[in-house]
DNA sequence: GGGTATTTGTCCGTATGTATG
DNA sequence: TCATACATACGGACAAATACC
């Protein structure tokens, strides 16, 4: 520490290394210094106050022999509990960690055998080996190697249609709709999400003073009706992986949602989550792509495709806000580490993204349709059981029974984690276990919900 | 490419392989695919798009012998351009590189030979090793082992006094101002920034719906009457760094500011941007461990300690507001990359932050005494020059002559790179330019301005 | 894993100012 | 006035522990 907050007078009458000393121990006893920290050594903070080092020293000796500090030579000086024991050493002063099931069908992490963590640390390190890089702040609208290479792929895997300038990377997706609703301050009275809404973005439009509308759906997704009468002018669609709906928005209804916004001359945010990772069937190209005016704009992201630690999402643009974007650019700064950018410009443009992708579609399909078929025969008769499929998970609807949060509490005393869910659901994703920890896993939680007290499952 | 936007109708009547002809030449002609980049493997689409591989091989015929595609036995198949030439290949497209002045007197980067990428390097690798922490999402508030290894460092650094629960991680100052202001949607109507304003902080206000107050101040900064007689509940104020104004906020000020909002109950933002990085004299501590009554929310950031790409800041939160954020918090996802987190914990901790700090305080006192006597000599008769301490800049004010964007153009012809400002400024920084580099860098300057049109220098 | 450079507590000689006799 | 003692402050030298490659 570099305790620069030091404060003493030389005028003062009282001797400085009395003063320090007063210092140092009122900092000690109201906790501002941890028992088991290290003190600086005298030599440094000698130098920061400008003092000889006897000084330094004198005033640690004090407090030494009073018992507040453990001098350790050639180690340094390290502040002591009250009771004058040696606090724990800073490596000792390890945090509990914190309980990890088994069997984690939790949704909030990778699989660690299918992360592609090799191939991502070889870019990662390249880009640190280029210092000239690094010393410099990044560009405000994203790298535009990254940007190039978002292009291709978006266009590729989603049939996105756009240009780099077009193309704005953020730290997530918050980040972008932020930059979003600053552009469109003002001009836009609410937004229109579907039921059960999108808490994520709501916060966002929230903060900007923009009002949410939350519209139900039908299977198909938002009602073009809906959405008319709502007299919203933007709507927030989330058509790849729907909240608590198996299926994306199909093909038709996307057309009429592109020609509410043609007609009305409304904004359409398309939040792609997942849209790369439907596996059971071929994906549903992006409605970006399929809009003929420019009324759609883009949200990707990777957190599922890469690493979720890596956060790096993008906006497309419309044409028609580009002007007004590139304008205020400059006053965004950029949210995504530099590095992280250059090395997934990397990754992308060498093909290994695709090939990440294709591998994940087979991974899925298999963990997803094990898993299915291992629910079907364990918990068949007494759940509705549903694949979720872009949000890589699945839902078992129970009718009565323990309520989900206990359900969840059961299967924790055997180790397994699952998600418990509003209306009797309970979720189970399958992108964070490995796929042979799904049998003993499904296993495991029957035993925990079994002799189920609701359900005859044999 | 994965190609996945290609949509063909198996009972369409037209032959598939047409089908998939007529869709990549109009994707070749509306230049959606690039030329020079490679398809797919007739395989990997055949795959895609459960077709047969006879099906794809005919249509790549029908492309090859019009003269769209290029066959490369072996490699495979290469969009060509409209002429029918071979495109360039993707590697050999490389941009244009922008152009690097020969001395850089930006403020946008770091001296490469003072950045601590080596151990910076040796940390992110450190992580990089440790699959678990990739996998996972990060915690919404940044990871702990972070915010308690800041909580000490801006403690001993600044005086900061906090808990690690009150310190929230942000990939930089504008994601962290959005979710504070979220917290204080409704309740504040506007806020007070001091003349000339801080325009990334701005935009953040603005796009909240909330009204900027620019403020007039004195040598000392923002003047609490004013603030009193403006009405605003909030105030941000940059004490250490102030935007034109060479010295930091006296401690006398500070003190007065802090009384503001205990009488007024009102809130005070501390952006202490490079507040770590005074080198002349002791840093003044910050307001916020003046500050008896938790008023004060603190602000910081590393980018000009550690690595500019690096975008890792956090904000201190006042306790009275931390119930309030705590509630929201799962709302904002972290912006700041988990991977850098981590590393940047390890770097705190094991005192190599402070090390650098240390180290870098005294280069910038050697640069900016050299720089301050060299531009005397040069231009001490035409301007007055003054050093920006924290802001690590020298500006010069001419008093008529060329216009500062003049200045510039001339600089940039002679290989020098400096900032033109308002009013006849002109700014030098000097954190990018290595040590060396900057005696030559102002003689070119010198010769650049010289025969000035403006000045007798002899 | 081992060799080297740096960091660090400790010891010691010195200088200055003040009070005492 | 001088000698002595003491408190305070400064900085050089040494050897062990640590960090780094």
């Amino acid at each position: 520490m570099t305790y620069d907050y030091i404060q003493l007078e030389k005028e003062s009458g009282q001797p400085l290394y009395l003063q320090l000393y007063e210092q140092l121990k009122s900092a000690a006893q109201s906790g501002s210094i941890h028992p088991g920290q290290k003190l600086p050594s005298i030599r440094r903070l000698s130098e920061d106050l400008g003092l000889s080092r006897t000084t330094i020293e004198n005033a640690y000796q004090q407090l030494c022999v009073e018992g507040y500090i453990d001098a350790q030579p050639q180690r340094g000086y390290f502040v002591l509990t009250s009771g004058g024991k040696r606090g724990v050493r800073p490596e000792e002063a390890v945090h509990p960690i914190p309980w990890q099931p088994r069997y984690n069908f939790g949704t909030d992490a990778v699989d660690s055998t299918c992360a592609d963590l090799k191939a991502w640390r070889r870019h990662i390190r390249e880009i640190l080996n280029r210092p000239q890089a690094m010393v410099r702040y990044g560009e405000h609208q994203g790298e535009l190697s990254l940007r190039e290479a978002l292009r291709d792929y978006s266009y590729g895997a989603r049939g996105v249609v756009c240009s780099a300038e077009q193309v704005v990377i953020g730290a997530g997706t918050q980040p972008l709709l932020y930059i979003l609703c600053g552009l469109m301050q003002g001009q836009v009275g609410a937004v229109a999400i579907e039921e059960p809404g999108f808490p994520q973005a709501e916060q966002v439009f929230a903060d900007c003073g923009i009002e949410v509308l939350r519209l139900p759906g039908d299977d198909s997704g938002m009602r073009p009706e809906a959405l008319q009468q709502s007299g919203a002018k933007v709507a927030y669609v989330t058509p790849s992986s729907r909240e608590g709906n198996g299926s994306p928005i199909p093909l038709l209804r996307r057309q009429e949602l592109l020609n509410w916004a043609a007609q009305t001359g409304g904004l359409l945010i398309e939040d792609d989550y997942n849209g790369e990772l439907r596996y059971r069937a071929r994906p549903i190209p992006a409605m970006q792509g399929m809009a003929a005016d420019d009324r759609v704009l883009y949200l990707g992201s990777f957190s599922k495709l890469l690493l979720p630690s890596v956060r790096v999402g993008y906006m497309v643009l419309p044409q028609r806000l580009l002007p007004l974007y590139l304008a205020r650019a400059p006053r965004y700064n950029q949210t995504a580490s530099k590095a992280e950018q250059l090395a997934l410009a990397d990754y992308v443009k060498s093909g290994q993204l695709e090939r990440q992708l294709r591998r994940l579609r087979k991974v899925y399909a298999q963990k997803s349709s094990l898993l299915m078929h291992l629910l079907q025969e364990a918990f068949g008769k007494c759940a509705q059981i549903s694949l979720q499929e872009t949000p890589l998970c699945v839902t078992l609807q129970f009718h009565g029974g323990p309520s989900p949060a206990r359900l969840a509490e059961l299967a924790e005393t055997y180790g397994v984690r699952v998600c418990p869910g509003p209306e009797g659901k309970v979720t189970l994703g399958f992108a964070g276990i490995p796929m042979g920890d799904i049998a003993p896993g499904v296993h495991a939680l029957q035993k925990a919900w079994n002799p189920p007290e609701f359900c005859i499952s044999g």
